[in-house]
RNA sequence: AGGCGCGUAGCUCAGCUGGUUAGAGCGCAUCCCUCACACGGAUGAGGUCCGCGGUUCGAGUCCGCGCGCGCCUACCA
């Protein structure tokens, strides 16, 4: 038996146990036993260039709980931990850390080493793109420690010995198989076509990247001329765009315009000839009604455009500048080929900004409008709210720009999608509805190309034709066997390194995939898909994805898209999603907001337990205010455990010391029969919730009542534990202190790993599984049957009543809790007094009540009572 | 603009398939150093359950309509 200490010191205890628990190695997955037994866990690879914050721990936390449950019934857990180094966050960073930019047309040197600090320098260096990831694996590696650590002072029970990066060779290489099956059930397809543009990342990305925000902008009305004669007003936020416009549109039913259709208009400053066309696309309402189509100023541009067969003028960069372009040659045709030109010249170069208002200025000179000496634009511009596509990680608006990329066909696949969704079980519920939204909204094949470096290189190459061009009509794949390979570095297929970009040789695809192409493959790579098929039998579909529903659209849509097109399968049987944890003012948590507290300096100063309690006590799918108090009950909490069984423990040692624990047969007191039944129930009902992933609710019940043991049943045992004389009495005192603690430990286990699994050090700890209290069995009703049930129920209830009088009249008179009780009078009916009967004795020891001193009649009780009590206090202290 | 969720004590939240006087913790007030715990304990005061209708013997709980908040999706000339 340990010496139990007299204070808790957390963070001792919790680095104690931490280490132990790795010495044990009890949180690994056991390959052996088969996929019935055990519980798969897919777990987010959280995204290591970002910062950790308190949202970081309220996630993690759930996860680990339903776990540790899981654990405790029995399961064999495969609970692993990936990193999401690769992409855009890291990229950057390493960009200016180490002060290197890639350029993929270097080969590898493999002689190169980053130097720390690099990111001072004057000069960027440029690497080869391998050489860049190195750079960027090195980087991450030392941001993949701070989560570890923060992970591991939690007490998240990962098998630390399973991990993965998304670009390790690993995962590079279930990423290249992943696109190679595509390939080969034809699911993926290039296309060079307008896509979404980020100007900035000079990449494309796909539409669950992008993002709304309100701008203010300003409508500029237009006028346009007539071929033949007349004007045409026309509202547009993008005057910029005028020198790529290609028609006129306005709706079929709108009566202003249906003359029109059919005809032609002459843009004013660059006199091209546009069609003026009927489209449902327009708005009668909305501006003047008739409105510019450009080549791209938004994603109805684009439909319009592919649909109408006109020619692509495209005047913006993939920097977001203006393209010199030749007016006068196709497609940019005028009227006026020399003027058009003069003005588009003093756009050349701009940004779409100072585009929009040097063509703004343009505009309102006299004579901007066709033949005359009139301004094309009229009157002042109105300030307009408007709504821009940005992508989620950009700083401007995004541009619809052609480029050739890859797509993965989703659009076609909904249905089967969504049914796939309907076979996965959602927690909560109606997260399946957002499911849903999104995948019936889909209005784009899934982009997973990126013009980007650290990502996982598509596993392609291109004949060199004789004009010396990529022929991309041709792409050669890379053989599976040979994966993973950076097409970059690697010569293709049948080719040598020297035919590198000459003629009659090869080309490397340039491009990366996006950084979901490979997150969406969490389950398969943690399975070893196609390359250990009796692992991924072990592992695959999984149980569990945990993660925040603010991804769903992303991570759980993709994963979804993945299993399914590759196996037909679902990824997993369960989806738990975690809400947010939002600023006391509502808003969503974020780091500008100033909360500066890290979750380490949390559990420094409350306890990883208590942390762990504030995460438990939210409900899946529900966003959390942050409050700080919750901290504090929680560490109350673990204060409380620590004490009450510090308490119980000491009585144990006093009556047995080091003897053996006494069983259940020995609980033969009425209150503490009425105990054990009371645990009855809750080990019931935290069971259920547990089994349904409530962790929440299973930690209500549990708390609640173990804080009725500690304020009520331990104030009543106490004085019978005390005694000197080894009774039966005191024996049934002792056993049932030893049962509850014991079931209170391992109930609480999954919440306050910590706290309990030091108390279960100090007596309980075992052989086997008992060793941790993590790895011993959860509380199940077997336990209960081996104690009798009462044979008259309330007796618990009723003795907490009287008891509460008592205290009631002790603390209103001022008087301390142990102040003798001069006269007890207790009126109740038949049924009350005879459940108070049995554990009377136990009230009056603790009320301090002489036996001599009480009288208990027949009668009523007022309502909602069960007795009407009377208590005398006496004069004077000692009695 | 549609969809989803939420609106219960000053604060944070429980209240399952409708059932007698609506719960907990924090905070607050008053008191108590009793041999597990003052990082504690006892007791208590706090609520027209967002509003209005309806169903029902009975509604915080079900239905309808509003109002407010959050999120998802759409709106981008």
């Amino acid at each position: 038996m340990a010496e139990i200490p007299k204070k808790y010191d957390h963070l001792e205890v919790e680095k104690k146990w931490r280490h132990r628990w790795e010495e044990w190695g009890i949180y690994r997955w056991n390959p052996s036993l088969s996929r019935e037994r055990t519980f798969v866990v897919d777990t987010p690879p959280p995204t290591v260039s970002g910062s950790l914050h308190v949202g970081h721990v309220f996630s993690y936390t759930h996860q680990d709980l339903i776990v540790r449950y899981q654990r405790m019934i029995g399961k064999n857990i495969a609970y692993p931990m990936g990193w999401d180094d690769n992409g855009l966050p890291t990229e950057r960073r390493v960009q200016n850390y180490l002060g290197i930019r890639c350029n993929p047309h270097l080969p590898y040197d493999p002689d190169w080493t980053p130097s720390p600090g690099g990111g001072k320098r004057k000069e960027i260096e440029e690497v080869s793109r391998q050489n860049f990831i190195e750079a960027c694996g090195l980087v991450t590696a030392e941001d993949e420690q701070v989560f570890e650590h923060l992970w591991r002072r939690l007490g998240l029970s990962l098998d630390w010995t399973d991990t993965y990066a998304t670009i390790d060779d690993h995962c590079r290489r279930i990423s290249q198989l992943s696109f190679l099956d595509l390939v080969e059930r034809n699911l993926v397809y290039q296309v060079e076509a307008p896509t979404m543009w980020d100007i900035d990342f000079r990449t494309a990305v796909a539409q669950a990247e992008v993002e709304d925000r309100p701008q203010h902008g300003l409508f500029y009305d237009v006028r346009f001329a007539l071929e033949g004669g007349g004007r045409l007003l026309i509202a547009t936020t993008r005057p910029e765009l005028l020198p790529a416009c290609i028609a006129v549109v306005a709706h079929p039913d709108d009566e202003r315009y249906q003359p029109l259709f059919g005809k032609y208009a002459i843009t004013p400053l660059f006199g091209a000839r546009v069609p003026i066309v009927a489209s449902e696309h327009a708005d009668p309402e909305k501006g003047t009604g008739i409105l510019m189509v450009c080549t791209f100023g938004d994603a109805m541009d684009v439909d319009w455009w592919q649909a109408s067969g006109l020619p692509l003028k495209q005047v913006l960069g993939r920097d977001g500048r203006v393209l010199p372009v030749t007016f006068g040659e196709a497609p940019f045709q005028s009227v006026d080929p020399a003027r058009a030109q003069q003005a588009y010249d003093e756009i050349v170069g701009l940004n779409a900004k100072q585009a929009k208002k040097k063509t703004a200025q343009l505009l309102a000179q006299p004579g901007s409008f066709p033949g005359g000496n009139e301004a094309a634009l009229v009157g002042e511009p109105q300030p307009v709210e408007q709504i821009v596509k940005f992508f989620e990680k950009g700083d401007r608006p995004l541009e619809f720009v052609p480029t050739r990329q890859w797509f993965i066909r989703v659009l076609e696949h909904k249905q089967e999608l969504l049914d796939q969704g309907d076979k996965i079980q959602w927690h909560p519920a109606h997260m399946k509805t957002r499911y849903q939204h999104w995948v019936e909204g889909l209005n784009q094949d899934w982009c997973i190309s990126r013009q980007r470096y650290f990502g996982v290189p598509f596993p392609v190459w291109y004949p060199v034709t004789d004009a010396g061009e990529p022929d991309f009509a041709s792409p050669i794949y890379a053989s599976p066997g040979t994966l993973p390979v950076d097409p970059s570095s690697d010569p293709a297929p049948g080719y040598e390194e020297s035919q590198r970009d000459q003629t009659g040789g090869f080309t490397a695809e340039p491009d990366v995939m996006d950084t979901w192409a490979t997150s969406s493959l969490s389950p398969q790579i943690q399975s070893h898909w196609k390359l250990d098929p009796d692992r991924h039998a072990r592992l695959f579909p999984m149980d569990l994805r945990p993660q925040a529903h603010d991804i769903i659209r992303t991570w759980a849509f993709y994963t979804i898209v993945k299993a399914w097109m590759h196996e037909g399968e679902v990824p997993w049987y369960h989806v738990v999603l975690s809400g947010f944890i939002l600023d006391p003012d509502r808003k969503k948590m974020s780091k500008s907001k100033g909360n500066v507290v890290t979750p380490e300096d949390i559990i420094d100063d409350f306890s990883a337990d208590a942390v762990r309690y504030w995460a438990a006590r939210a409900r899946l799918g529900t966003d959390t205010a942050y409050d700080p108090g919750v901290f504090k009950v929680g560490k109350r909490l673990v204060t409380k455990v620590f004490n009450a069984s510090r308490f119980v423990l000491m009585q144990v040692d006093r009556a047995v010391g080091e003897g053996e624990l006494p069983g259940p047969e020995h609980i033969g007191e009425k209150l503490d029969l009425a105990l054990i039944n009371r645990l009855r129930t809750v080990i019931e009902q935290a069971s259920s919730a547990l089994a349904t992933f409530d962790y929440a609710a299973a930690l209500q019940v549990v708390e609640e009542s173990f804080w009725t043991f500690c304020d009520h049943y331990l104030e009543l045992v106490k004085l019978r534990s005390y005694s000197d004389e080894d009774t039966p009495a005191r024996r049934s005192a002792i056993a049932a202190l030893c049962w509850a603690l014991d079931a209170y430990l391992r109930l609480l286990a999954p919440f306050l790993p910590y706290v309990t699994e030091e108390v279960w050090s100090w007596r309980f700890a075992g052989d086997g599984p008992r060793r941790s209290v993590h790895t011993s069995p959860w509380p199940f009703l077997e336990e209960v049957e081996a104690v009798p049930k009462p044979k008259v129920f309330g007796s618990f209830d009723a003795a907490v009543e009287v008891l509460t009088k008592i205290r009631g009249t002790k603390t209103t008179a001022q008087k301390s809790l142990r102040w003798p009780v001069e006269r007890l009078t207790i009126v109740g009916p038949e049924e009350h007094r005879d459940a108070l009967a049995p554990v009377f004795e136990d009230v009056l020891r603790a009320g301090n009540v002489e036996v001599a001193n009480v009288s208990v009649s027949d009668g009523a009780a007022p309502e909602g009572e069960r007795f009407s009590v009377t208590v005398e206090l006496a004069d004077e202290m000692e009695s």
